[in-house]
DNA sequence: CCCCTTTTTTGTCCTGGACAAAACAAGACT
DNA sequence: AGTCTTGTTTTGTCCAGGACAAAAAAGGGG
């Protein structure tokens, strides 16, 4: 009879696998090579961490998705930590994430955060609601949760309350049916769901057909469904967390699969920087630039 | 320069681990034990398993998850498995998806499908939609995927779609605000975001005042949500997959966790067996009866 | 039939070594 | 300056095979 892992203050490995995305595999390797985390053990041998191991471990992940290296962050101490997320706020000021909306976030008010929500979708249309609203307050938000002035379940409630927002405005949306027929999705190593829907919502608005397949497809099914669904574009989102080298490789792969006359769009935090001469691939820098990329494609199209 | 991992045809253990959910210690022990999958190797000795063995592992998953045992399973050659398949089936008539509905589906075709589900929510209004159409057809969808009907994309295309057009009609429906105050969510180790989204239909249908977490939501956090949130109610959904032993463990520690006054509620196809006597807890047997459970809680807070 | 205990099956964790893949650094070329 | 090599360091993933925890099935009273 060992101790059991429901509770609300040791975790097994497998659990912190699941809170932190790091693997078993990674977390014992670090315990070998640096020393940390050094959970303590139960009675057969097996790996307890304590929940001040996990916050510490969940915010040695983020750090790393900003580039840092895993060997500075494993030795340094708290405090050590602290003074590397203060430089790394210091040249953001969040504008957005403040007042009304912070409380609203904070306190789970699903009207208030609707409300600001709305009031922006009616100052800026659908478009300007997620390149002025949502695309920087998502920074805003992971920037807030690393100071620690907002938790997880905050962010949680501020995702889905966000997803369900767009989707829904997307849904009484009039589709015009007009080409390009865009297939939308992400590689499997990518779960990104949010920045897809942005994706999803700048394509719709601009009257493009769009198709959504969600998250995490293989690559021999994001071909075959361009196919059988006569897409024009197949358009693939990365996240700034994305390895490039993986990334430039699914591509290549993806671009050889497709016939040529369906074209590659490849956008997101992660695709800005590095992925620039593939050949046979377009590059959407940000989130502004689809509606461009849409009126490129349809002005390369006109003459039918 | 070893096997690169971006083809088509030939995937690492990750890989397999990612496209199946069966963990790589799984995958090398099944190897040990039963001698399936029995991969290849490349020039570093590691594991490249098959397209074949792929949908063969994906095959054993599902028909788990339905019950059998692996032992059974991986004993089996293709030829039993298809047996199996077919016993499994033989009671139940996927009536529903057919015709329009399943050419909709495989063909990725946005406005059909859209077709379908505002025909059945002008004739059946929101809850007959997910309670005559959306349920029943997730359980179809499964079984035809079983049969080999319908794809892997196939069914992230259904999935998505669907989440689209609820949440759609979610967010223009009037919202009373009335109570019960919901918290809705599910546990760590469940994924299943449907099954979440059609409570949050039902709920808000019925006027309750509803707040999604999302699906994976650490313990600790539900609790600290509840309370900051002012929840009168926390309901949890289980996908009939999710192990009934760490279902009762969570359930436990959360009803300890929460105050009296709060109450916990549970639902989806895992929790209607197994979970029936534990103290303090409500258990939801259908999609359908959500609203006769609103109802209740009403009357029982009725004097205020 | 339900509840409890024993046995069997099955999945997860362990160690420590090896090495693939990514990131970085330094030099060479345009 | 940028960008393409090529070498070096860091870091993550994989492997083998043993151990044992957890889940399921089987057995045995009440």
């Amino acid at each position: 009879m060992s101790a059991h892992a429901s509770g609300l203050s040791l975790l097994t490995i497998s659990a912190v696998e699941r809170e932190t995305g790091l693997l078993k595999d990674t977390l014992r390797v670090w315990e070998r090579r640096y020393g940390f985390p050094k959970p303590i053990r139960d009675d057969a041998g097996e790996r307890l961490y304590s929940l001040e191991d996990v916050s510490k471990l969940r915010l040695i992940r983020r750090l790393m998705d900003q580039g840092w290296r895993p060997g500075k962050l494993l030795a340094a101490s708290a405090a050590e930590l602290q003074l590397i997320i203060e430089a790394e706020q210091a040249s953001r000021v969040p504008a957005l994430l403040a007042g009304e909306l912070l409380d609203a976030i904070r306190s789970h008010d699903v009207e208030a955060l609707r409300r600001v929500f709305q009031q922006t979708l009616l100052e800026k249309g659908l478009q300007g609601l997620v390149t002025d609203l949502v695309a920087p307050l998502n920074v805003d938000i992971g920037e807030a949760w690393l100071r620690g002035d907002i938790g997880v379940p905050d962010e949680h409630f501020y995702t889905e309350q966000t997803q369900s927002f767009l989707r829904g405005t997307l849904a009484s949306y009039a589709r015009t049916g007009k080409p390009p027929r865009v297939l939308l999705t992400t590689l499997p190593e990518e779960e990104h769901a949010l920045g897809l829907l942005m994706v999803e919502v700048m394509l719709t608005a601009e009257g493009a057909q769009c198709c959504s397949l969600g998250p995490r497809m293989p690559l021999a099914d994001i071909r075959t469904s361009a196919l059988t669904a006569g897409a024009d574009v197949v358009a693939l989102s990365f996240s700034s967390a994305f390895p490039v080298r993986q990334a430039i490789a699914g591509i290549r792969t993806l671009r050889e699969a497709l016939p040529p006359t369906v074209e590659l769009w490849v956008g997101g935090a992660g695709a800005r920087d590095k992925l620039r001469n593939e050949t046979g691939v377009q590059v959407i820098r940000g989130i502004g630039d689809v509606g461009a990329a849409v009126c490129a494609w349809r002005e390369a199209h006109a003459g039918h």
